[in-house]
Formats: C-alpha cells, sequence, structure tokens
DNA sequence: CGGCTAATTGAGAGACGTCAAATTTGGTGG
DNA sequence: CCACCAAATTTGACGTCTCTCAATTAGCCG
C-alpha cells in the first residue's frame, strides 16, 4: 500500500561470524564466515526492505528491532505473516525463488544484516553447516506458521488477541511493561481483524484490569486471566 | 479428537533413492541413498500417523494418496495447516525438537514412506545435498504457509473457498473431473469455516453453474467467474 | 429395504465489520 | 511551555457475514 523506497541510511559491512545464528559452530568454521560480505543496513519507518515481487537477492538477519513481512490481497487488504525479532532470519525465498513473495518493513526502524544470496550459497558449498543451520530455523519457522494458522482459523478475536499480547510479552517478566512497538492497525493486521475490533478488546479488558497500557507500553496485570481467555475458557 | 492409534497394514522396504524428491541429484547420491532403510507404510483413513505432542522419531514422504496435518484447540476444534500430496514431504518436527508440533492423518488412505530421522540425520553428515534438499522443500512449505495465512486472515468464505478449489483443480486440465477427497468437514476444517457455509456456497455456485460435483469428484465449469470470486471482485 | 452418516437447508443469534463522529496522542512551531 | 494540527485511537450505531441449532434430505453399506 504504502509505497516508498527505502532511502538506506548506511551499509557498513556486518561482521556475519559474529551473529548469534552461527553462534556454537566452532571457530574454524567462523572463520570461514568471516570471509562473507554482508552490509549492515538501517531502515526507518515506512521505508521498504523488499517487496513482494521483487527480485530476490537477498537474505536478512535482524539485528536491532523488529521487521514485518506481509502480504497484500489483490483487493488490497494487508496481512501481516509474521514479525521478525532480532537474532531472527528472513527472506528465505531467495535460496529457493527468484522473486519474494511477502514484502518486509520494519515497525518503527531496523538494523538488519543484509547477506547476498549467492555469496550464501557459495558458503553452503562450502560449509554444508551453514545449511544445515538455515533448515533448522526454517523449521522453526514453519512450527510457528502452524501456530498462527490455528490461530487465525479456529479462534475468534478475544483469543487471537490474548494470545498475542502472551506471546509478546512472553519474554518479559510477569507484571513489568513491556514496549508495544505494534500499531493496532498493525496488530489487526497480524490477528486478521480491524483497528475497531482491537481497540475495543484493549479498551474492555482496561476497564476490567486485565491489562495497563502507557504510551507506547504494555503490562499484563491478570495473568492467569489473560491464559483463559486465550484458551476461550471464560 | 479421533483417537485411534494405527494399526499399520505391512512395512515393506521403501526405496528411498527411487523417491522423486532426490532425483536429479547423481546416481553416485541415489547409491548411497539405497543404504538408508526407510518403510513403506499403508494407512487407511481414520488411522493415525502421529499425533500432536507424540516423538517425533521419523520423517515422511507421501507415496500415494493424502495426508491432513492439523493442530487441535484446547476447545477441541480442529484446523488443517496443510494437505501434503505424492511426493511431498512431512515431518520436519523431528529434524529439530523432540515432539511433534501437530497430528497427521491421511484422508481416505494413503502409503508414505517411513526415515527414522536419526538415519536421515546420519545420511545428512555425509551427504550435505540431503539437508540442502529438505531446506529446499522446507522454504517452499514456509511461502505454501504464507499464502494460507493471507487467505485466512484476509479473505471472506467464498474467496477462500474459491481459490482452495481453484488450486485443488490446479493440476487438472480445464473442464476435466477431479477427485475431491475431502469431506465437507475437512474442507471447513481447512478453510477456518463450519460445515454448514460450505455447503451453503457450493449449493449456490452449483445453482449458478460455477461448478458440478458428482460423487466425490468436481468440475469446474466457469473458471474465469470462480477466479473472480477468488479475488474478491464480483 | 432399513439404518447410519454425511450433507443440505432454514431460521435465528451473535460476532465482527463498516461507517461516522468524537477524542486522544504526538509532533511542530511560535 | 503552550497552542495547534494531523494522525491514531476510541466509541457508538448499525449492517451483515458467518456460526449455531435444528430439522430434513441424500448417499452408502450391509
Amino acid at each position: 500500500m504504502m509505497e516508498q523506497q527505502a532511502s538506506v541510511d548506511q551499509a557498513t559491512h556486518c561482521p556475519v561470524n559474529e551473529l548469534p545464528i552461527f553462534a556454537g559452530l566452532g571457530d574454524k568454521f567462523r572463520e570461514a564466515l568471516k570471509k562473507v560480505e554482508s552490509d549492515a543496513v538501517n531502515y526507518s519507518a515506512a521505508e521498504t526492505i523488499y517487496s513482494a515481487g521483487a527480485e530476490a537477492q537477498n537474505f536478512y538477519v535482524v539485528r536491532d528491532g523488529y521487521v514485518k513481512l506481509f502480504k497484500t490481497t489483490l483487493s488490497g487488504k494487508d496481512q501481516i505473516i509474521r514479525i521478525v525479532k532480532p537474532g531472527e532470519l528472513f527472506g528465505f525465498d531467495g535460496l529457493v525463488d527468484v522473486l519474494y513473495n511477502h514484502s518486509a518493513v520494519p515497525l518503527k526502524h531496523a538494523t538488519v544484516c543484509r547477506i547476498p544470496v549467492e555469496r550464501l550459497r557459495t558458503l553452503g558449498d562450502q560449509r554444508p553447516e551453514v545449511e544445515r543451520l538455515i533448515m533448522v530455523r526454517c523449521i522453526k519457522e514453519l512450527q510457528h506458521a502452524d501456530e498462527r494458522l490455528l490461530e487465525l482459523g479456529a479462534k475468534r478475536s478475544a483469543e487471537r488477541l490474548a494470545s498475542f499480547l502472551l506471546s509478546w510479552c512472553g519474554g518479559t517478566p510477569s507484571g513489568k511493561w513491556t514496549p508495544l512497538v505494534l500499531s493496532r492497525l498493525e496488530i489487526a493486521q497480524l490477528l486478521g481483524l480491524t483497528i475497531e475490533t482491537v481497540s475495543r478488546l484493549f479498551a474492555q479488558w482496561k476497564r476490567a484490569s486485565l491489562v495497563e497500557e502507557k504510551r507506547q507500553a504494555l503490562r499484563i496485570l491478570d495473568l492467569k486471566l489473560l491464559q483463559q481467555v486465550a484458551d476461550s475458557r471464560e
């Protein structure tokens, strides 16, 4: 919808071998990784990392911030496929296809490490461990997608939002504030709902002291109850 | 829901090297594959190949028939994640996790090739091509999942059913009969709808001569129009 | 020809979407 | 620091799509 090619801030070298994905792989291997040329690229909100249908030339690792992957219907509705978090990979398409099948845009801002696919492929030829690693990550993604299919296909609005909030705040210790980087629109596009429904659920839960919101941060007040909502009991 | 452990018909040796996935890999490699022990297993409808939460010991290739992968909500609703077709792989979980995260049951009946994951892992150590192949397949699955997320999250009932029918009959030449292996319930569980809505849409489209149904077979009469329905024009 | 399950159809309810207005928020410049 | 504007969010009223519940019909196997 929002078309705007990234005016990429800068492109400094990104030390691939230091990326957490490749941790625990042996020093000899890390040594080989140093040779892979890759750039650390900085994107601000509303800049496009890549668009669906574009040539899939790069593979990415998120270093900082969050990236949303989404697809758009012919009728113009966006569906967010996944929110990619720091340390996670995206842009698998290039390893298999010529074109990206979805678009990638940062939430707010993000720094990503950009690796040309042919370099990665070369590296994979020499170092099979790389492809094993990517395979493992990819299977994890698949499991995550399975879970989301269950959410979208078999759950109602309250359950979807509740389990999203739970997983979003999952890392944070109970009762602490978690920055909520997503707008209402983005939450709606992620959960297959409308802005209004999301807003109404929030309002309802705030009134019932289930959650609390301040600025762009969220705090879960009644974890137990929210979990019950997520599982459609209550 | 339907709990029933498979009383597997028989388990004859399955020549892995002859599987279409491994075609085009060079004879030397195919030679190595011969050593992999794997069984061809026959399942009839309602037999469970594996259940979510079970130990993920095997990796599978569909030889004949179709396999449905599904997850079940705590409240007991099933969502079909994917219909696995002949030549396709499933059971990736075992390569990464101890347990399966979804269940696998054949539609009607199916013969699958069952490969113990540790064998596959051993083979992968010697032959990196194997993991590359699995990686590629996995990425394809991910793209497919992306598309389904768009369907479930951003499309209404008619669009979902239309694009499902189109993709199901995709292989068949236009105007020909395609066996429809799924029950109304299974279509509903795949598309996140109810039996009734699916049935009503079928009825409507039959009346309008969009599609025709005979026994367990389906024929698309007005391809153009059905495509328009799938894209929510019309 | 029963008897069972799957599928269809109808009527009514409810969840969610749509449209529009009101309110809040965040950012900008004075 | 405050006034002001645009964008995001909230809230209300209303419409409709899809689900639910129930009854009927069709299909299939012994």
